[in-house]
DNA sequence: GAGCACCGCGAACAGTATGAACACAAGCGG
DNA sequence: CCGCTTGTGTTCATACTGTTCGCGGTGCTC
């Protein structure tokens, strides 16, 4: 049911300043169906330009600006909020490395419509842009009739978080598990205190702390000192 | 352990320029748990100052603006873009009977976190702020560990209307299981209980029930301890 | 009023997330 | 080096989940 999408393309603006990654990022926008690149940028002045020249008509207009946080000359939020101020509602989809909630608290506050972390794969980055495309085609009508239609337009831009698990884990005990690991005191936690934590049994609480451990998000580490073989404790980082 | 909110209430500014208006907001604030009013402004001059003197610390700090977007002096979309351009990351949410697509474009650029249409019921109004109040939380720690929490923080702030039901439910039948989620003493039901409660089967009673957590109404939770694979149990908010 | 299309519901079934039980591994003290 | 102690890692029964597909009711057409 993915519709062939007829309307004209979303014209994308990449700002990212290591020319690879800004190529990679422009290879991406050019796969996912429905969007266009109008441009690359690697710094913020360049970017201004690019978006001065487009709305002045010089070239033709940009819809959206995948912008990276970390430029050299500024940052994506400074670049965002001088932005706003010149009265340019441009929609920007911020991609950063840092994992400061302060930059998420900022970006929302500047109309961020999406945030990638990266790294990222197509998968994640293409969601992203799929979910945008849904709410520039919801809000792209003249008037909206009621509250539902506003927040069908909202809803368009959540994404499902769509990251495939392992057979025999849930979302939702990954997620308690993780909050647990995140919160606990001492950063790291065996496969037994965790289950006395979450109430779950110790076969349980490994189960995912391994998978944790597999993709990175923990790593392994031997206690030792007390009698009896050593735990395996689980540290975050 | 779904702890009781013990954290600090959110300060809300109500800014609205009819007086028996902004009492009654002000009213519906007040009555939603964990949100308290920190002041009402009947124009946007009287907004700026109220906000400048609590960020110059001669008054307690507010957290959130409950912003109607037509004022005598000016608009709330460009008093939020001016808080903007001052660097203010104040949270907003945009109340207005305008039906407009551009204004909901501008106050999704300006990082409105949620936009409520003239008139509304106060069930309506608290499913806002009980959004607002879940995004706040999420992001209210330093740091944001990986791209699945930042997306649950974005999905508390772009709730799916409850309003309009998918193929397959039906209005009665829903309204029968949302009262009885609400009536239930533990305030948490698994399918089964559900079905049993209102004489459905287990697989309706399963797909009201997650219709309900998709729209944010109930959530899931898991109900270890006991050998087998566990129950999902659908907990009111 | 008969035929028809649709749609919400539930019986049945395959799939799967969990914990009890158990065999084994690793450090420690004699 | 051998037991002792404590936690690890695995197997498997178990009970609930999630899905499929047919039934029966409702409304619409002719």
């Amino acid at each position: 049911m993915p519709e062939p999408h007829v309307s004209a393309p979303i014209r994308v603006l990449v700002v990212e300043d290591e020319p690879v990654t800004a190529e990679a990022h422009a290879a991406y926008v050019a796969r996912v169906d429905g969007f266009t690149v109008a441009g690359i940028a690697h710094t913020g002045h360049e970017a201004i330009r690019l978006l001065r020249d487009s709305r002045e008509g010089r070239t033709p207009p940009i819809d959206l600006i995948l912008l990276d946080v970390n430029l050299p000359d500024t940052t994506g939020i400074d670049l965002c909020r001088s932005l706003r101020a010149s009265g340019i509602e441009i929609d920007v989809i911020a991609v950063t490395a840092v994992r400061d909630a302060a930059v998420v608290r900022s970006a929302v506050s500047l109309g961020i419509v999406q945030y990638l972390i990266k790294p990222f794969n197509f998968a994640a980055f293409a969601e992203k842009l799929q979910a945008y495309r849904d709410y520039h085609g919801r809000v792209g009508s003249a008037v909206v009739t009621d509250q539902q239609e506003v927040d069908a337009s909202f809803a368009a831009l959540r994404t499902s978080s769509s990251a495939d698990l392992p057979k025999g884990l849930t979302r939702e005990t990954l997620d308690r598990v993780r909050a647990a690991v995140r919160d606990s005191p001492a950063g790291a936690m065996s496969a037994a205190e965790l289950a006395a934590e979450l109430d779950l049994s110790r076969v349980t609480a490994r189960r995912y702390l391994e998978h944790l451990a597999d993709t990175g998000i923990v790593e392994r580490a031997g206690r030792y000192g007390t009698p009896g073989r050593p735990e395996v404790e689980y540290r975050r980082r």
